[in-house]
DNA sequence: GTTTAATTTAAACAATTGTTTAATTTTGTA
DNA sequence: TACAAAATTAAACAATTGTTTAAATTAAAC
C-alpha cells in the first residue's frame, strides 16, 4: 500500500486525534479541518472513517517489529541481550505512543470490528524470540525456570502504557511538564527500572 | 450521594457499555434502551450524558480504597504485607475492571473536562501506604534502598491493564476462554507472577 | 378523596454525524 | 493547445446525536 503525501498528512492528523480525543470522539470534519482539506477527500483516499483506522494501523505496523531479530544474533549475554530487548520496546512504543494508544483503545472494543490480526501476530513472534533468550540464559544456567515469559510483555508494555496513561499523576510526582521531560525520565527512570525488575525476576531464588 | 433502584440500574448499564463500547460509543438511546427506561429519564436523574459518567465515578470510587490501611496494621513481615497487598489491589482492580477501563480510556482524553482529582488522590495515598511498607523493610535489612516506589504501580496494575487488554491474545495463549477461566489464570498465575517479580526486584542486589 | 409532587412518556428540537453528489479546478499526457 | 484523468470543492443527504418540551401517569401527603 502506498500513500501519497495528502494522504500521509491525513493519516497523521487523523492519528493524532484518535489517540487524543477517542475514534468515535473525533468527526471526520475535524480531521479534514486540521489537514486543511476537505471532508470528501477522506472518503475519496481511504473509503470511509473506519478504513482510514485500518489505514493507519497498516501504516505504522509497516515500521515496527524490524530490528529485534537482528538484535538477537548479536554476541552479548542472555542478560545484555534482555536489557537491550527491554530499552527497544520501550523507546519504539513510546516514540509510536499515538498508534500505541489507539490500539489500546480499540483492540478492546466491542463495536469495531477490525481485526487486529496482523498485531497479534507481532506480539506473538516477538514473544518467542524473547522466550528464545530467556532459554538461552536457562541453558548458561544464568536464569531460573519458574518464569512464564508470556508474561514479560504486561509488565514491560503495561508499565510504559499505565505511566503514559496517567501523566499527569506521575508528571506531578517527578515534575515533569513538557514531553521532553517525560522522554527524558522515561530514558533515566523508567527503562532503567523495568530493566532491573525483569533481571531480577529472570535471576531470582524463589 | 444518594441513588435509587432506577438510578442505579442506569448507572450500571452504563458503565458496562462505557467500557465495552467507549463514552463516545455510546449513545445515551442505547443506555436507555438496555436500562428499559425512556431516554428523557438520563437528562431527568442526572442532567447529562456527561454528568452520568462523573455520577458512575462517584459511585464507584466510594467502594475502592477501604481496606488496604487495615492490611498495613496486621502484625505480619513486609514480604507479606508487599504481597497481600498486590493480591488485594489486583483482586480489587479486576473486579471492578468496567470504572478501571473507562478512568484509562477518558483519564487522557484531551476533550473530557472532567476532574480525576479525587482518583488521583486516591492513587497517591495509596502510594504513601506502600512506601511505609517499602520503608519498614528497608529499615528490617529485608528490601534493598535503591528502588523506585512510584514505578511499583505501573508494573502491578499496569501488567493487569494489558492483560485485560490483550484478552483476546491471552486466551488464546492459555486457553482461556470463558470469564471464569480468565478470572482464574489471574488468581493463580497473574497475581503469584506478579508478587514474585515485585519481591525479586525489592530484594535484588543490583 | 383531593391535591400536590414526582415520575414517565412520546414527540420535537437543533446540531452533528459519515457519506455521496455533481460540478469545478488542477494536473498530466499526447 | 486539446484532451482525459485526477483532485478538490460546496452542497446536499439521511441518520443519529444529546437535550428539552409539555402532556400523561403514578405516588405521596394531607
Amino acid at each position: 500500500m502506498e500513500f501519497n503525501d495528502k494522504q500521509i498528512e491525513i493519516l497523521q492528523v487523523a492519528e493524532k486525534l484518535f489517540a487524543e480525543e477517542g475514534f468515535d470522539g473525533t468527526s471526520v470534519r475535524d480531521i479534514a479541518k486540521l489537514a486543511s482539506v476537505n471532508v470528501a477527500m477522506i472518503s475519496y483516499y481511504f473509503g470511509s472513517k473506519e478504513k482510514l483506522l485500518e489505514s493507519i494501523i497498516l501504516y505504522r505496523i509497516g515500521s515496527m517489529g524490524l530490528r529485534l531479530e537482528n538484535l538477537l544474533q548479536e554476541k552479548i549475554s542472555p542478560v545484555s541481550k534482555i536489557e537491550k530487548i527491554i530499552e527497544y520496546y520501550i523507546t519504539q512504543v513510546n516514540s509510536n505512543k499515538h498508534i500505541h494508544q489507539i490500539v489500546n483503545q480499540e483492540i478492546s472494543n466491542k463495536k469495531r470490528e477490525l481485526s487486529f490480526e496482523s498485531i497479534i501476530a507481532l506480539k506473538k513472534n516477538n514473544l518467542k524470540l524473547v522466550e528464545s533468550v530467556v532459554i538461552e540464559g536457562q541453558n548458561l544456567g544464568l536464569f531460573k525456570t519458574q518464569v512464564n515469559v508470556a508474561l514479560l510483555s504486561p509488565i514491560i508494555i503495561g508499565s510504559l502504557s499505565y505511566f503514559n496513561m496517567n501523566r499527569v499523576m506521575y508528571g506531578d510526582l517527578f515534575n515533569l511538564t513538557t514531553e521532553d521531560d517525560f522522554d527524558n525520565f522515561i530514558k533515566t527512570d523508567l527503562i532503567p527500572h523495568i530493566q532491573k525488575t525483569i533481571k531480577a525476576l529472570l535471576v531470582y531464588e524463589n
